[in-house]
DNA sequence: CCGAATCCAATATGATACTG
DNA sequence: CAGTATCATATTGGATTCGG
């Protein structure tokens, strides 16, 4: 066998690597609604249940340093601003899937 | 069509409910840790890089609360303790496994 | 409308020492 | 071995106000 499984350390690192990347309560909700089409602010703090501007300001900075969002400046009356999505950002989904399913399972009357 | 896609508001409600159960940094870490064998709490202490003993407490009792480990006492001298996963732990490794492998390639020379 | 600025509370994490 | 106690700092989350 020359392919083997990683070594523990190496997984634990993997996942705090990640974890560092969606860490809190409002990376993944944003991502998601931005997944589904929602690209403004304001949009997006009507659409994500009772986060505050503070956060959501904060989080869209962390979310564009970690590449996964751009954000783009549209020269109109007023300025407009739009959040878009790299294509990097949808390396994430399948991860944001399991999350969903595991969600949807464990809000089930589970335990 | 009957089948349609959840809607927004029930993916973001859903990722919180798993946010909320493996929040933090540390127990993803603690599982993979006990995943691979390990179950008594000065291994996973040596096992999980720089967790401190205060820090590792305080997760397993989120984790057995969350039922997905259990604490067992053996009547042995002195006393030991193991934690041991629950069947329900191991749902969570489709979760797991996808977040090792976003971290592999995103730690590997990506944007 | 799009946020930034300020202030504050709550939680998470960390370092160290100590107990049974 | 298996933690608890204490103290300190860092990060997160929330409320409100303010400016372009």
């Amino acid at each position: 066998m020359t392919k083997e499984v990683s070594k523990i350390a190496d997984k634990i690192s993997q996942v705090q690597t990640t974890l560092a990347v969606i860490n809190g309560k409002w990376k993944l909700p944003i991502l998601l609604s931005m997944y589904s089409g929602i690209s403004r602010f304001r949009d997006l703090q009507r659409n994500i249940p009772n986060i505050t501007t503070r956060v959501l300001s904060k989080e869209l900075k962390d979310l564009e340093a970690s590449k996964l969002i751009l954000r783009v400046v549209h020269d109109t009356h007023p300025i407009s601003i739009e959040y878009k999505l790299t294509t990097y950002s949808f390396t994430l989904t399948p991860v944001v899937d399991e999350m969903i399913k595991w969600g949807k399972q464990h809000s089930k009357g589970n335990l």
